[in-house]
DNA sequence: TGACAATAGTTGCCTAGGCATGTATAGTCC
DNA sequence: GGACTATACATGCCTAGGCAACTATTGTCA
């Protein structure tokens, strides 16, 4: 191995400044603001950013049950129980009887549950333009693309 | 605004799959997935992903007090004693008297705090190693730098 | 069919962060 | 220097997720 010249440590440098913390702090760190922003969007509703992702679940009926919500974003059952238990109080959510399995329950929206989800995705999209600001669409399809190689790389 | 023709949907489409749900969704995806890998990795030294980052902060003497670590992770006082109390308790960090200022209390990595480390930050770039499976050093500085421009717009 | 395993959902217990409040100390400004 | 404000940290209370244990139901398979 040769010594590193000038040029190849300034090249080092450069390259090294922006992982100072690695991408675990950065993604957090992204992650917290994204949170934080979208709570704060959400809270004139009484919305909180989990609740969402499950009301726009049960929306777009990518998950009709508790354990297909469960396993499609890495939730505990316990805390979806509990979460839907406060998404019924809140007469968004309705658990129906599953004709075909006695264990399951369907989940759907209620009437005012359908009336507040179009409120809660424009309150989601202007926390996304707000951070994507500047970006092209190629910006976002690479940033999504690197993001989903990371998932599958699991 | 005109019709749109069959190739203009296929476009379309294919920049539309991977934001199905949005770039919040995807971020926390990975996030979660990151800190539970990090979580198992670290569980044979009894620390958790938080514990890492207070630990790795002192250790690089980014933060040398409480409030400053708060700061710079975006972390609750209150909760940050309690983190420091179960530090303590494990006796991987200390706390000191401040000589200039009597509030502050100074911290710092014990001995063990000391050994262990190294092995902590090895976990974390074990971690790191399988996400980025496959990721060119162009690939990473692209990642950081789009998720850092996401952080300026804030 | 009958035993056994797997699944859906719930509940209790524990842990940990967020927020509000309190206390001590430091800084500011007249 | 004295009143006022800001800061550092700690504590109590509340909320919410993770895990283990439990019940009811369904699937499997000899």
């Amino acid at each position: 191995m040769t010594a590193l010249r000038t040029a190849d440590v300034a090249l080092i440098d450069t390259t090294s400044v922006p992982s100072k913390h690695g991408i675990i702090r950065l993604i957090n760190r992204v992650r917290v603001e994204l949170i934080d922003a979208l709570d704060l969007e959400l809270s004139k509703f009484d919305i909180s950013a989990p609740q969402l992702i499950v009301l726009a679940s049960v929306a777009n009926k990518e998950a009709d049950s508790a354990s297909t919500l469960c396993k499609s974003i890495s939730y505990d059952p316990g805390a979806m129980t509990r979460m839907i238990d406060r998404l019924e109080q809140k007469g968004l959510i309705r658990r129906t009887p599953n004709p075909d399995d006695r264990r399951a329950t369907n989940l759907e929206l209620t009437t005012a549950g359908r009336a507040l989800y179009p409120q809660l995705l424009a309150a989601k999209e202007t926390v996304q333009a707000q951070f994507l600001r500047g970006f092209s669409q190629d910006d976002v399809r690479v940033l999504e693309g690197l993001l989903n190689r990371m998932l599958e790389n699991r």
